[in-house]
DNA sequence: GTCTATAAATTGATAGAC
DNA sequence: GTCTATCAATTTATAGAC
């Protein structure tokens, strides 16, 4: 990794922090890079200095959800040894910025299925794809230790991340919160329910 | 309802149709109107005789959503005269275009999220909250038809809608006919469950 | 009533000054 | 190395011809 001038760093961290908030307030597409420049405290027109292209900032962008969420995962893992805590507060963790998540809706989902319609082919598209990946194999890893059998772990992971993220994409839909609180509550004793038989 | 002429009428809902085609695939703020002129056939910026701007035309499409959404309940409600084959038939309703659903998404869930960032005072915004209300009374209409009490069915609804939306976006993101297969069989199943203390 | 030419504004991107 | 002025292209929207 090539290591830049501090100034340089923090005003191309600034541009990302800023880029990360517009995309989830606004969507991808409808945020201009005057207005990530202008949030970031930036001059405008300048950001093409720390990031080639628009694309090219979004791929850091997503690069840098996927860290803070492996980040979140590890903190989680380290803290709670029992799998099924994890798992418990993982599905509750919207609820952390509830409003946020009724207000403009799950800043991963929401991305993933923008940057999904730029094609297959997509440098972001893929960087969203490795994103939901990172949901998928750490659900799994916690249902597998919980004594399930690898693919129906790998089957209940999906279960529990699609759930959420529909259950995020339903409260910001019908702009509830109530929605948001009781389906997180409902996939947490779901949780329960499919880990119920696997442990003592 | 004011009648036009019909040639006018049918250009119309030609344009209609390849909005409806090219904000599920592009989505709609990539999704320009020379784009669905020409897709429609119809002269590039001759759009604005049949509305009078973009989000006009975004109006009538998530209208026309509606009201095939609303069609295709309809459709089941009188096939079929129990509640759990509806729903079941329901749920399995996304295989039926699998292909088109793990390149583009859901047509009605990323629409969704894409016009709720406009904001809740939008005129699309509150669109999309209607689309996803068909959803969740039909869906509440049929677990209560099982005899499941008011307040239970509309959250088995949530539940519902929220698991085969969240299916959808997982299926899209990784590409994965696969998950979309296995995921719906299991929110399938998952109908069988939870109706099964209710019925006979 | 239908469509074309064009305006007005926005925005991604670049060249080059400091 | 940092930033400003500006370009070029795109896109929404309109005025007015046919």
């Amino acid at each position: 990794m090539v290591v830049a001038p501090y100034a340089s760093e923090e005003k191309r961290a600034q541009l990302v922090a800023a880029a990360m908030q517009l995309f989830h307030e606004q969507g991808f597409q409808r945020t201009t890079l005057a207005h990530v420049a202008e949030r970031a405290k930036v001059p405008p027109g300048n950001v093409y200095y720390y990031f080639k292209t628009k694309e090219a900032l979004a791929e850091v962008v997503i690069s840098e959800h996927e860290r803070t969420l492996r980040a979140r995962f590890d903190a989680l893992t380290t803290a709670h040894r029992d799998p099924r805590t994890r798992l418990r507060l993982f599905v509750r963790s919207p609820l952390e910025a509830a409003d946020s998540v009724v207000q403009f809706g799950c800043s991963h989902g929401s991305l993933c299925q923008e940057v999904e319609k730029l094609g297959r082919d997509s440098t972001l598209a893929k960087a969203a794809t490795r994103l939901m990946s990172v949901y998928l194999e750490w659900t799994q890893e916690q249902f597998h230790a919980l004594g399930i059998e690898r693919r129906e772990a790998r089957a209940l992971a999906a279960d529990l991340v699609g759930a959420t993220k529909g259950a995020l994409l339903l409260a910001n839909a019908m702009r509830s919160r109530e929605i948001l609180t009781r389906q997180l509550r409902r996939i947490e004793a779901w949780v329960d329910g499919s880990t119920a038989r696997q442990v003592r």
